[in-house]
DNA sequence: CAATAATTTAACCATTCGGTTAAATTATTT
DNA sequence: AAATAATTTAACCGAATGGTTAAATTATTG
């Protein structure tokens, strides 16, 4: 019974996941998927003509992956408040999930951003929404004024950045404690939800007087 | 008079430095580097012998240009929330004048951190007293409970990361409009001290005005 | 001036890597 | 069984790249 997860196809597609999650895209060898896969070169080529194609298949999965799930959390009716806590929930169980992603996508980010770019277009993404609903949360008093921008980027900020930054932080913070480490990201949702909305949420007995 | 600007050692590491945060460890070519400093490829292997000689000499000039200042802010005697406060002044000020930093160190932090983790025992860089500092705080009951890891991850989170995803932003939060990308930098410092502050500082029940 | 160091030129080497090709072999389908 | 598709083997090509070398030239210095 090997329908799906084991065909070459999905052998090598899963391969290349691998390869060029860990390595990037310069960094991958067409060889050292190809062994990852069990299979040869000439059948790597067989299967996809070049490794630009392979690349870019993977990066889209990946793309593809992650976005539903945020898109379809950004976009709904829920209050603001309640869609940060939602967002960062499925943010990080993602992340937890696929740990590699930030520092690849960060990594091809700044050596091709087209790529990222075209997908961004093919997706429709848009942020104007979410930052005209920001800001009509502010306008209403739920929340404390700032720039929706500056919000937005804080709390993707706090999701990624750790996971993007691994390597360092298991060694700087946790001395390469792994399960202090795991823990650690374990907490993360919850952390980056309470963070976010001590910060900007205002509370009925005080006014604030904040200059920008 | 060209004593030290215009060395033909200095005008190798200027240019280096360029290449290698544009292009990272593997994107960049002696070539390149040799042309960017108008010389020849021979003499450039009669200065440093090879790429990853270089390239050591570089990585280590920038860590060592950032850390002493952050390291004398860290280890300081102030309170914890002024700490922040110059903490993120300066790391945003550094960021600011070198923005492709961030995106440099994480490809090469998840290229091969090993690197990085030399210059961090070098350095002597340990955020233990960090951590017993905030506790302390917290313990005196200036700030609200919560792991000081996830704190200093959650400040460090938000001044690197918008620097390191960079195009990202540029183009999907402001569809590539420079003035208003270097206004958005501009104010991360002030908006960062103020998002960090009201998340984590405990206000007596109401009179309370918040200065920088 | 003479000796030494800095710099250029230009060719060259070895390796790596993406990609191709041709032929043979094995598995699948009709 | 015949035809077709999948897979292997193994050699090869061309380009890029880090690095070397030798010889000549220019600048600096003692």
């Amino acid at each position: 019974m090997e329908t799906k997860k084991d065909s070459t196809e999905d052998k090598i597609l899963e391969a290349a996941k691998n390869v060029f999650v860990a390595k990037g895209m310069e960094g991958a060898r067409m060889q050292e998927i190809a062994d990852e896969a069990g299979i040869n070169k000439a059948l790597l080529h067989y299967y996809f003509r070049s490794k630009e194609r392979l690349f870019e298949a993977i990066f889209s999965e990946i793309f593809k992956f992650a976005f539903p799930k945020l898109s379809r959390i950004i976009l709904s009716d829920a209050g603001i408040v309640s869609k940060i806590e939602q967002f960062v929930d499925a943010y990080i169980d993602i992340l937890i999930k696929h740990p590699f992603i930030p520092g690849f996508v960060l990594k091809e980010l700044n050596r091709d951003p087209s790529g990222l770019f075209k997908l961004v277009v093919k997706f429709g993404l848009d942020p104007q929404p979410v930052f005209t609903h920001i800001q009509a949360a502010m306008d209403r008093g739920e929340i404390k004024p700032m720039k929706p921008q500056h919000l937005v980027v804080n709390v993707i900020s706090m999701c990624i950045f750790p996971f993007a930054a691994r390597p360092i932080i298991s060694f700087v913070v946790f001395k390469d404690d792994k399960e202090a480490l795991e823990t650690f990201y374990a907490e993360r949702a919850d952390v980056i939800k309470k963070f976010v909305i001590d910060a900007i949420v205002i509370r009925e007995n005080h006014i604030d007087t904040q200059t920008t």
